[in-house]
RNA sequence: CGGGGUGUAGCACAGUCCGGUAGUGUACCUGGUUUGGGACCAGGGGGUCGUAGGUUCGAAUCCUGCCACCCCGACCA
């Protein structure tokens, strides 16, 4: 039929694209690189932005917004920040237009040239920090807890639907300090607050670790991550959080004074997730027939499918069905009745697989008989007969039953894709065969980590930050160890 | 930026080798019959064939330039 996805395990890649066009999620625009989210996908994105929101107030942030544009000389300021950035900024040059002389079509006026070329951000702290200049004079101005909402534009070579894109949306927390214990604080909590968002909302497990040398935040001195697993045995990287030291505030010259009347450089973070989770979202959980929702994050928890012959009937289902409704929306749950008499039944079940709404109620004349509803739910595609009186209990325990079955699932499909290895061979064997996480000593330099990467496209995700000390050799080069890592291939 | 591929109706594609004025499926619209897992029948509307130029009586088709997108690398949230 016309909706139908290819097979998750042929073409894992194809079976992504498909369904992130097919469940209304997103598409390709005409815009080089960029993507168009659709209203259902982006009603996915509010509920993420409103659970993220709520957590980062709870933890005493503030939201704020900052401009699009940075001066060229504001990304120069930070040596390795600019280094990181310069290979993929978009930049403004011009700032007017004119009818082209020989009537060919509208060119850039070159009169109009910019004397000091704009960069569309690709990352904030530039702008930020020359703004935080002049907000911090004194310990008292700190700590300073700032989050933004905002899309940011980085020029990639290769664009995929919610996992790069040229623009992406995302948050972005810049937090400035009295002392470097307090930033590093800050950074390991806001790594905390994301692994939570991931595990309790998103249902998706997520390794917490540290990232190497060479992955890690350009102006960054430590960068902390959470690492997921997707489905195809790749790993993605799902937030960051950085502990910037004193880098952008001596860049940009932010001094407090403390008690002392001391004059002092203050301590950053910051950290941000992005549209980047939708497409974990998807292909942590997502299976042939479509999206697979956390309810969590369901924009509709439950629809309600009539099977109607008559108008008749179709009013009287209508009535079980607002009483149904009611009765959930007490209980917070946003519920649809579908009652097009344009589609058949059998179209509206597939369509809502598809979309990944987490619990389907079909009525027909034969329940309006027997005081009954068939109940399916999407993450197993279990249906069963339950009494009309027990819905608004049974509904939201089977809701909290498939946000944790959903996650069970993944946590044990993470366990299973989690190899410890001790050798090359077996490490490569692994890779190949199998995929997912491997867990490997590793001698701690550059040097092996680029040539591990470019034998077998696997690079270093994270050092856990529950590694426990163990005495190893490295897998590569036979040198002595005191922890495993993880290595996996990634998005 | 290197290597490969594709641009034809909203979407998926055929037609291109061998030039003769636009097709199929699906979606859409109308009418009817249907409705417990993606309905069926009949009728209908919709295309500057990516773009600019060239060859020709005649170009979706041949030639040249340009543009866009996709896949594989390098880069990355």
């Amino acid at each position: 039929m016309a909706k139908e996805l290819p097979s998750r395990k042929e073409d894992y890649s194809l079976w992504y694209n498909e369904l992130v066009k097919k469940a209304d999620l997103a598409e390709h625009s005409d815009v080089r690189g960029c993507m168009v989210i659709k209203p259902y996908g982006y009603s996915i994105w509010e509920k993420m932005q409103q659970a993220l929101d709520t957590m980062f107030k709870e933890t005493g942030h503030v939201n704020a917004y900052f401009p699009l544009f940075v001066p060229k000389s504001f990304l120069a300021r930070e040596a390795s920040h600019v280094e990181g950035f310069a290979k993929e900024c978009a930049i403004v040059t011009h700032y007017r237009l004119k009818n082209a002389e020989d009537g060919s079509g509208i060119i850039v006026d070159p009169e109009a040239k910019l004397e000091e070329e704009l960069i569309v951000r690709p990352t904030s702290e530039t702008v930020i920090w020359s703004t935080y200049r002049k907000w911090i004079q004194s310990y008292r101005d700190l700590p300073l807890l700032i989050n933004q909402w905002a899309n940011v534009v980085r020029w990639e070579m290769r664009t995929r639907l919610f996992l790069r894109t040229t623009e992406f949306l995302w948050q972005e927390g810049h937090t400035a300090h009295a002392t470097s214990q307090e930033a590093v604080d800050e950074t390991l909590q806001m790594l905390g607050v994301y692994a939570q968002f991931a595990e309790e909302f998103m249902a998706m497990p997520v390794y917490k670790g540290k990232k190497t040398e060479s992955e890690k935040f350009p102006g960054a001195v430590d960068t902390y991550c959470i690492e997921a697993m997707m489905q195809d045995g790749k790993a993605l990287q799902a937030g960051t959080s950085h502990f910037l030291g004193q880098n952008f505030a001596k860049a940009f010259e932010v001094q407090f004074a403390n008690k002392e009347g001391k004059l002092e450089h203050v301590w950053g973070t910051s950290w941000g997730v992005s549209t980047r989770l939708m497409g974990a979202l998807i292909m942590a959980h997502s299976d042939d027939d479509g999206l697979v929702l956390p309810p969590k994050l369901a924009p509709i928890h439950v629809v309600i499918v009539p099977i109607f012959r008559s108008e008749d009937e179709l009013k009287a289902i209508s009535e079980k069905a607002d009483q149904i409704k009611s009765a959930l929306k007490k209980s917070g749950y946003t519920v649809k009745f579908d009652n097009r008499d344009t589609h058949k039944p059998g179209f509206k079940f597939a369509e809502y697989e598809l979309k990944g709404v987490p619990v389907r109620i079909a009525i027909g004349p034969r329940d309006l008989e027997n005081g009954t509803v068939e109940v399916a739910r999407r993450d197993t595609k279990e249906k069963k007969l339950i009494s009309f009186d027990a819905i608004a209990t049974d509904i939201p325990a089977l809701l909290e039953d498939i946000q944790n079955n959903i996650y069970t699932k993944a946590l044990s499909f993470r366990k299973e894709m989690t190899t410890p290895v001790d050798s090359f061979e077996e490490f490569e064997k692994v890779l190949e065969e199998k995929g997912g996480f491997l867990s490997a000593h590793w001698d701690g330099t550059a040097e092996t980590e680029e040539k591990i990467k470019e034998k077998t496209k696997a690079t270093i995700r994270c050092i856990p930050n529950d590694a426990q000390a163990e005495n190893g050799t490295c897998i590569f080069s036979g040198k002595p160890s005191s922890r495993r890592v993880l290595f996996a291939r990634a998005y």
